[in-house]
Order: C-alpha cells, then sequence, then structure tokens
DNA sequence: GGGTTATATAACGCAAGTGGTAAATAAACG
DNA sequence: CGTTTATTTACCACTTGCGTTATATAACCC
C-alpha cells in the first residue's frame, strides 16, 4: 500500500484535498501549501513528487505549467482496504459485546 | 486526520488487519508483527499505541491479558474522506479530458 | 509471598524523512 | 538568443520516528 504511506502526511493529505475539485498547477498547490504550513516551494515540489511515485497524482506538462491532477483508483484502494477492514471486523462486534455481557470480566475494565 | 497518521505505517496497517477478524491480544499481535517484519514486542507494543491514541483501536484488560480491537468508526473516517476526494474529482475528469483533446497540448505528453 | 507470564515504559542510538537555500532544467516571450 | 517564469533537483542540517535492550508494572498461579 503505497498510497497509505504517501498519505500518512498532512501536507500531503491537504495537497490532494487542493486537487479533489480540479486539478491545480504545481505553483498553485505550493503557494496553498506554502502559506498553510509554512512551508518552502521546493519542499511542497517534492511532497508531489512522493504523492507522482506512490500514483496518487497524475502531472501532465500543460505549457509552461505542470497541471497534476487526482487519480482516483488511488482513492478506490484506500476506500477498499478500510472497508474490509471495517466489514470484516463488525461480524465480531457482537462477539466481544458478548463476551463482555457474559459477565467474563471481574472487573478488569476501571 | 490522526488516524491517516497512524495508518501511514506498514506494521500498524498489518495490526489492524490481523485485528479485522475478530480480537487479539498484545501478545499474540506482536508474535504476528514480530515474525512478519522482525521486529520485537516492545517495538510492536509502541505501535499498538500509537493506534490507540489516533483512535484506531481499543484495548481493554481481560485477566492477565490485554485485547485488542478495530473501532470501525476510525475506518468509517477513512472511507469518508477517500470517498470525498474521489467522488468530487470525478465531475472534473471530463474538463481535463476535454482540454487535451481540444488540442491545447502541442506536443507536451510524449 | 515468590515466581512466572504478559504488557508497557524508559533510555538511548540510528536511519529516514523533511525542510531550507542554491542551482539546474525547461518553456514562454520579447 | 537572452531573459524571465515555473518547477525540479542537489546538497546539507536537523528533527522525528523506529528499533533495541533493560526495566517497571500488573495479574495469575503455587
Amino acid at each position: 500500500m503505497q498510497v497509505m504511506d504517501a498519505l500518512g502526511d498532512p501536507v500531503r493529505r491537504r495537497l490532494v484535498e487542493l486537487l479533489s475539485d480540479g486539478e491545480r498547477s504545481a505553483g498553485q498547490l505550493a503557494t496553498a501549501v506554502g502559506a498553510e504550513f509554512g512551508i518552502s516551494q521546493p519542499a511542497a515540489s517534492r511532497h508531489l513528487r512522493v504523492l507522482r511515485e506512490a500514483g496518487v497524482v497524475d502531472s501532465v506538462p500543460q505549457g509552461a505549467v505542470r497541471l497534476y491532477s487526482v487519480r482516483p483508483e488511488a482513492f478506490d484502494q484506500v476506500e477498499a482496504w478500510a472497508s474490509g477492514i471495517r466489514r470484516f471486523w463488525v461480524g465480531h462486534l457482537d462477539a466481544l459485546e458478548t463476551e463482555i455481557a457474559r459477565g467474563r470480566r471481574s472487573r478488569d475494565d476501571d
């Protein structure tokens, strides 16, 4: 899950959010996160690289500018994974509740 | 998104996967990830702490053992976030495609 | 109580990631 | 062409996080 590794950073998550409603140039993105997180333009560029290499975003040179966009597949992957964990687990929630209700715990949870 | 930060680590993601089909003791978890990643019991314990503090997992002392379990809300959160990015974005995919099809790119994408 | 098992914390070294500044690359534009 | 604008890369300092070993805490068992 390269994707999850890349998204384990607030700046990169913010970059992705900024891209969620459409493509933006590297410059626009750098300005935005630069203002919000107080980081320089090269720093933002390096975050973009991480996202690119993880397959989270895509970039296309558009003349003098480079347009970044979200890769939906990456988020499908995230959703599927998270959903997998939750789905499996839900069926077993009852087991735990029952266990506890059964009085197995003496005074463990105080 | 504390949750995403916590899940930006392979060991912690694995721990969560191990919990996806039911609760496990700290010891079981430590043994499992210890074998898979070659890390010690204290290392695993600290990962569990991170997950706990991020609200990803829950733990209950069950006698001499401590049982860990997944907190579904955390994964709802992840799913919602990922879905939000993708959903918004999909509508704008066409815009990009159009732009490109329109011939705006001279020979940018080779 | 004393010993054993289970888990967490402490203290510390090391590696990885992040940020900054400066320089390189690339494209537009006069 | 040379200059300006947009973006990436290089290089280096520093912080953060991870891992390890040793130790503390807590519950169970005899």
